[in-house]
DNA sequence: ATGGTGGCGCGGCCA
């Protein structure tokens, strides 16, 4: 069974890639942020036609999430409890015996401005939601785009981001405590590539230069992380033409018994 | 160098 998450800045424009990185790597649950789409524009229809059954919460210009996945989603929860928030930025869904939660985190723009101060307070909302979601949920998975780098090894120069937003210790902090919950970062599981991350700016040739940070990550239960068997992080759609400023991670776990074959698609291998 | 690029949508916000 594997689940990705993919940050992919407009999901008009990154919807040819997302098919074709579907084509490639034909993932059981493919979790999207910033698909920037109000739910009448979502293209449920190619996504569908891909073998893909799709939830999705979407507003205009900015956020909007969705969750892509073989088997139906069920239980969709749209909004963190006590937020009445219009920003779509959390999709939960049950699939199989998965619980999902994928979130987009708020960025925080910088740590003296409101937005940050939002983002504060989101993360103690999202930390008390999945602190009752692991009580009920055994095989739970938070994933998506954190927009926090949570160690000096998840950014490429840890002195230069020191306090800055994105690796601020508030932020750092609020992360441990979502993992303290219960959680374990599966990309931490395995040894990987030193400088390996998920986010590169767009500005000053960042990817190139190899200027990136880690902010994108999958979480899971102690009875997932026992099954999972890789997590990675999927580097080459950064490389491609028109990229999303994110590239997507992909984590497999082992047991794959409660979740339906995907169905091959016409010139595919089955 | 307080910039740079990209998406949305057509001026300025957001990342």
């Amino acid at each position: 069974m594997k689940i990705a998450s993919w940050n992919v800045n407009s999901l008009r424009v990154r919807l040819p890639q997302v098919l074709d990185w579907l084509q490639s790597h034909p993932v059981d649950i493919l979790c999207l942020q910033e698909t920037k789409l109000v739910d009448d524009e979502f293209p449920a229809a190619a996504v569908e036609e891909a073998g893909y059954h799709v939830v999705y919460a979407g507003q205009k210009t900015y956020n909007g999430v969705a969750i892509l996945s073989t088997q139906e989603a069920a239980d969709v929860v749209t909004d963190l409890p006590s937020m009445d928030d219009p920003q779509r930025r959390v999709l939960g869904a049950t699939i199989g015996k998965l619980r999902v939660l994928n979130v987009y985190i708020p960025n925080g723009q910088s740590v003296d401005s409101e937005k940050y101060r939002y983002k504060m307070d989101w993360l103690q909302r999202l930390q008390d939601y999945v602190a009752q979601q692991l009580r009920l949920y055994p095989q739970f998975i938070l994933l998506g785009d954190f927009n926090i780098a949570p160690e000096e090894a998840d950014v490429h120069d840890p002195e230069l981001w020191a306090g800055k937003v994105l690796f601020s210790d508030a932020e750092r902090q609020a992360f441990r405590r979502l993992i303290a919950l219960g959680l374990h970062d599966t990309f931490r599981k395995f040894s990987q590539p030193e400088n390996t991350f998920s986010w590169w700016d767009y500005r000053a040739a960042a990817f190139r230069r190899k200027l990136g940070l880690r902010i994108d990550h999958i979480l899971c239960s102690t009875a997932l992380y026992e099954q999972c068997v890789t997590s990675t992080i999927d580097q080459d759609p950064r490389k491609w033409e028109r990229p999303s400023d994110h590239a997507p991670a992909v984590a497999e776990f082992a047991s794959s018994s409660d979740i339906a074959p995907r169905i091959p698609q016409a010139g595919e291998e089955s």
